[in-house]
DNA sequence: ATTTTAACTTGCTTTATGCAAGTTAAAATT
DNA sequence: AATTTTAACTTGCATAAAGCAAGTTAAAAT
């Protein structure tokens, strides 16, 4: 049951993005990650938005196979499975800010905070390298092969 | 037949991001008309991905409705609709610069030059107004309300 | 040894997408 | 003026994806 079968394989930037994660669920499962630190498959699912079951397995299965997390077992419980963003997957940080920023101005029910928004308004590049280093330091904890 | 009945405003800006454009094919109408000038029904319609036309039809109601686009009727020709980015629609460059420049990153039959890469990479800020300013030129020739 | 928990899978219903054909009104052609 | 063409759709039906409830498996906790 995937997302899409058909990649339309352009080579146009916009359709390979949306390819990846165009769909109503990749990028919330990214955010999770990204900015509440979410790790395990039962985080995800107990996410306010409520991705079905079956869903978010499909979705875990090909951000996967895409390269954009990886999927390890937890080290301290054997029945858990920890994802964490690849580079590739951090690498969609900026995207999410833009769409944070564009929310922020139009949603009229926007949780962003304004002194956020300013941040990003006015210092966009300090609080992307922020808050990728806090993703790093986070995921660096669990990662073996990142510790040499 | 919309591309999504459930909206799920929960006030967060990834998940409005997606409400509003985070489908198969509500970016591409949107990188027609920003970055190929298209401006009617026919010319999304044989854009390269082949959108279906009850989905376009839908997408452009859609989009119209959230005030990403407006329709106007081509005052040279009753037949066509001529179909424009809002500033709201505008204002989503940005995210689709960064979309951009990922996918030039990641996609390994990226279309994108690298000169146009380099631009983004380097001259973001510079690069995002000339586009800008592009698409309101091109749009001023025929928005009657934008000439005073 | 039994229960609980985490991460799924399966089967079925509902919704969205895809495709072919048909409609309407305005413009161009004869 | 009548006919054909063009632009922008709509309709009906098939396929695919999403949503929902229940069931399975293996590891951990009791």
């Amino acid at each position: 049951m995937p997302k899409q079968t058909k990649k339309r394989d352009t080579g146009c930037p916009i359709a390979f993005a949306l390819d990846t994660f165009g769909d109503r669920w990749s990028l919330l499962v990214i955010r999770d990650m990204a900015f509440k630190g979410f790790q395990s498959y039962n985080q995800f699912l107990n996410s306010e938005e409520k991705i079905a079951t079956n869903v978010l397995a499909d979705r875990l299965a090909e951000l996967e196979e895409l390269g954009i997390i990886s999927k390890l077992t937890d080290p301290a419980d054997g029945r858990r499975h920890l994802y964490v963003l690849t580079s590739k997957g951090i690498a969609l940080l900026p995207v999410l800010i833009e769409m944070m920023q564009w929310s922020a101005q139009y949603d009229v029910n926007t949780i962003v905070k304004p002194e956020i928004l300013s941040r990003i308004v006015h210092d966009r590049e300090a609080f992307i390298t922020q808050l990728r280093e806090k993703i790093i330091n986070r995921q660096a904890l669990l990662a073996p092969m990142s510790r040499a």
